[in-house]
DNA sequence: ACTTCGACCTGTTGGC
DNA sequence: TGCCAACAGGTCGAAG
């Protein structure tokens, strides 16, 4: 599910419904996700009204004037609106039920995302206190980039997913990001050159902005109870794709693991 | 300051 | 066909 253009999507698909809404009551299923679900909001969210929805990372913020709450999707999490009393199945952990029927539902299988809730400043919340620059927003540049990689032995792959450096970089967008800027995945981040990087962060902001384009025609039926995705796997170039012949040069792509992560590439095409 | 690796979970897939 | 190991879109935090 969660690469930062589906939580993007996700975002955009849930604001226009409990935004300046009001929480009604919460209903936990299920105490622990990665971390303890936060047992205040039982009774610091009614009552509430949701001002604002936004992201920082993979973090989902919905802001209230008591405090925030804190989203995570983890590996498998999806948010979804759905009426009031419907049947919650298995993995439904959270139901945000708001006043006017809605029901903002939490669904996690494997559990590695979190709902935290915050009434400190955000901003230094142990979270999102270190993370680096959105890849969407101005502070991601070349020249950032190119400085922060330079004391930086890790492959550049695993670099690009760091989320210190930048966050939102998933695997699927690191591999494809990679092949489009025909950067070898196990090339030492601080031993690339600056053109490099200027054609890196073009190939990432491009990469994600595209995925979120299209995630936006998901967006419609985003409320429907199925929600398959799939709608950017018909442009991935090396994601999912290990022995299959390279779009461009037909050559078999390869795949390695960095960091417990599969990395697919063409050797060709990336150097 | 940086890197590596185990851990957290369930559901699906691929190889035998 | 069936079983089991390996793997899956993330990332924290401990240890080296």
């Amino acid at each position: 599910m969660p690469e930062l253009p589906e939580v993007e999507t996700t975002r955009r698909g849930i604001q226009p419904h409990i935004r300046k809404k009001v929480v009604r009551n919460i209903i936990l299923r299920r105490k622990n996700l990665r971390w303890p679900i936060t047992p205040a909001i039982s009774t610091d969210l009614p009552g509430e009204t949701i001002q604002s929805v936004s992201r920082r990372g993979k973090y989902l913020l919905l802001g209230t004037s008591k405090g925030t709450l804190i989203i995570h999707l983890g590996m498998s999490g999806s948010l979804r609106i759905v009426e009031a009393g419907r049947q919650a199945a298995k993995h439904d952990h959270v139901d945000i039920v708001l006043a006017n029927g809605k029901v903002l539902r939490y669904t996690d299988p494997r559990r590695f995302g979190c709902i935290l809730w915050e009434t400190e400043p955000i901003e230094s919340h142990p979270l999102l206190a270190s993370l680096g620059p959105e890849p969407l927003g101005d502070d991601f540049d070349t020249d950032y980039l190119f400085k922060k990689s330079r004391t930086r032995s890790a492959a550049i792959k695993t670099f690009i997913m760091d989320s210190r450096v930048v966050v939102g970089v998933g695997n699927i967008y690191a591999n494809e990001a990679l092949f489009l800027a025909g950067i070898s995945p196990k090339r030492s981040a601080g031993k690339i050159s600056k053109p490099r990087y200027a054609k890196l962060v073009l190939c990432i902001t491009q990469v994600l902005q595209q995925a979120i384009d299209v995630g936006g025609t998901t967006l419609r039926d985003f409320t429907d109870s199925n929600g398959e995705p799939g709608y950017f796997a018909q442009s991935l170039q090396v994601y999912g794709r290990k022995g299959k012949p390279c779009h461009v040069c037909q050559s078999t792509l390869k795949e390695i693991r960095q960091g417990q992560r599969s990395t697919v590439y063409c050797p060709k095409c990336q150097r």
